[in-house]
DNA sequence: AAGTAACTTGAGGTGACCCTCAAGTTGTGT
DNA sequence: ACACAACTTGAGGGTCACCTCAAGTTACTT
């Protein structure tokens, strides 16, 4: 996995992915903003010795993220793959947020901070075209109302964070009966007319680069 | 207002006064976490005074939020005299919502940190018992969906709370085009059987007790 | 087996915020 | 005008997390 200039001495290679994995385990179970303190002492390492491998935070993100969104990648694939387009919608959307549920991390990433580094920023903006594909799709489809915007996934994303944030510890899957309201009122035949026009990509960016300014 | 044992010096009152106002006004704008010490200085007195009057950030919110909940309390009242139940209902959420739109510091409150004092616990109570009225009243009504339950107001409560958190410096009224598609899904017309048991009153409460100890 | 570059270490500096308390100041009743 | 209680002050101690770097250790090369 590292194809950097020249290999890593053997025990270097080794604290990298023990921090690496106790980086990941943390995140997950207790979200981003775990000391990193903790993870040098969880890899049984010294702070220093994090630094050498990991110069920020950040850092830790860009390399535990890519694998994280390659998942999604394989939701959205699964999506699209669906013969029906309304299952595929919401296939999609279960299995993000189920992905977010069983990760803290994730949930904080996609919540509160948007990744910038270009590799992961890069997965970003496939999944927007995933999401883009997907909710089309489920538009030609007849049954998502006409009047949904791909960048009300992201609103979605943002409501279905904090759900999940709050309730996962008593009662992991209350979000999915969240989900299923909301997604009643997704169906084309369920729609009243909205006046509130949508974000446009612009506010997106916007909201997104706040947040990750935020970190 | 003040009506504690002995009435305070006239300049300890102005101090406590000043405190307050600041307190209110910076929570408004950047949420519960300001640093104390910015609420000493932007009251023109020291950091000690400010622990005089209000010895923990609690103090703070005890005195600050029935004002606020009262205005909930009315939004409330006012829902229930609306002649349409349904309408009653939106009314309700549109009102609460616009309220955690105006106000950083009750978004947070209500996101991420229900207050724990007696007085404060009360007024909870209080609009516990309003939301189990409207909610109760709208389904009785025929327009809101059977299946959907007070409790789940408190997910809704969670879900928009992030939205307007992330969306209400770039799109202040975005929220309510997120609110809109929800709510086409809460009426009874639009229901689909929905599996996922509502969260119990003790799941609520642990999460709330949770919420709090974050604090 | 020795030499060197690569790596690790952890004490300690920095900064943000919290909170306390002894010494000083000021309002108020007499 | 006096005296005392009420109040204010802000330097300073505590905690927690971040980050650095000079000195020590270890893997690899020959």
């Amino acid at each position: 996995m590292a194809t950097g200039a020249r290999p890593l001495r053997a025990d270097a290679a080794r604290n990298r992915d023990k921090l690496l994995v106790t980086a990941t385990q943390l995140f997950g179970e207790r979200g981003l903003d775990v000391p990193l303190e903790e993870i040098a002492r969880g890899a049984g390492v010294s702070i220093g010795t994090l630094y050498n491998h990991f110069p920020t935070r950040q850092a830790f993100f860009d390399a535990i993220f890519p694998e994280r969104l390659a998942a999604l990648d394989r939701i959205a694939a699964a999506a699209l793959a669906d013969p029906d387009p309304w299952d595929g919608f919401v296939g999609f959307l279960e299995g993000l947020f189920a992905l977010q549920a069983e990760d803290h991390g994730l949930n904080d990433a996609l919540a509160r901070r948007f990744p910038v580094t270009a590799e992961v920023s890069d997965a970003c903006h496939r999944g927007f075209q995933h999401v883009d594909q997907i909710v089309r799709r489920a538009k030609d489809g007849g049954r998502l109302r006409a009047d949904f915007e791909p960048q009300d996934v992201a609103t979605l994303v943002w409501a279905m964070s904090q759900v999940i944030r709050e309730s996962m510890a008593v009662a992991p899957q209350a979000w999915r009966r969240c989900l299923a309201f909301f997604l009643d009122g997704l169906r084309a035949d369920a729609a009243h007319p909205i006046t509130v026009p949508v974000l446009t990509q612009g506010q997106l960016d916007e909201v997104i680069q706040a947040s990750a300014n935020r970190v």
